[in-house]
DNA sequence: TCCAGTGGTTGCATAATAAAACCATGTTGC
DNA sequence: GCAACATGGTTTTATTATGCAACCACTGGA
């Protein structure tokens, strides 16, 4: 088996993220699925994927709870693919690496698009991780320790 | 050209990001960094992922600026990977596909660990987008907009 | 100097990706 | 109802990336 190295089995969560979005395409269709794209045609003809490529990773979408298909919506007998609760969850993460070029593209100046508050018109700060009583928080403030059993059964397998 | 589809000139920074970082290991490597590990054997042995796999990858953020070499250290003649700023800046992105996972995985109980605070041992609390106001922003809230012209140059290339 | 450990590179097999051709259905005009 | 075209894929084939194992260069120590 000299397959992709799934990190199904790990118990780190980033491990477990990347091995349902971390491919070169998936985010990028649900970052189109979240400015609207619903169909196909739509996704194929505006991120330029080979079909192929875009029917799979459709299909594994779905089948992850990212996407569900929809029969109608405009009265054809064709389906359209929107993002369920889960696949709504991933803004974070499309945000996130946004930000991450914004602040330290080489290039910046070929970006051309910015994210703006919709409410005011003006650009959103940047994603900021709290601690419960509010402190803001970064990599030198947090630390991991192992997931407390939160019941009965501390292993899976 | 049938590459990987390089977003290089895409001028939508989710894809400039994703052509940086967006593979499969990247972002487990700069996971282990940020948790101390610098040599190329800890990431080796920790992840095991396939030696000339971590070769690429390391010079491929070595030439992104995401990791610099150090020579010493510990004093033999070996080098070490240490995080620059622009790589602690994932920060973020690792924080979102962590607590994407905890809150949507299908199997939760599989997650070992949980990120904590660490003057406080509290767990954090969720990643959070405001504007410029203060107000909490979720996808609902947002949209794009051309990037303005920052002083003069519309176009680089 | 010999030998083990570190930090890689090289070669080969295989899996993922890409492009294009093909095809099954749906939809439209008449 | 039937061409003719659009939509939404699948299949085929070529190329690239990945994974593993073997190999190599250098370091460090006895």
């Amino acid at each position: 088996m000299v397959k992709r190295t799934s990190f199904e089995g790990d118990g780190c969560p980033v491990a477990r993220s990347l091995d349902v979005i971390g491919d070169w395409w998936t985010l990028m269709i649900i970052r189109e699925a979240m400015l609207g794209l619903r169909r196909f045609g739509e996704f194929q003809s505006k991120l330029g994927v080979a079909k192929n490529i875009l029917s799979a990773r459709l299909r594994s979408m779905v089948d992850h709870g990212i996407l569900e298909t929809a029969p109608a919506s405009d009265g054809s007998a064709y389906q359209e693919y929107l993002l369920t609760p889960k696949g709504r969850g991933l803004f974070p993460i499309l945000v996130a690496l946004r930000q991450w070029s914004e602040e330290f593209d080489d290039a910046p100046e070929e970006i051309d698009t910015i994210m703006i508050d919709r409410a005011k018109g003006r650009p959103v700060k940047k994603l900021e991780l709290h601690a419960e009583d509010g402190r803001l928080l970064s990599l030198a403030d947090i630390t991991l320790k192992p997931r407390p059993a939160p019941r009965r059964s501390r292993r899976a397998g």
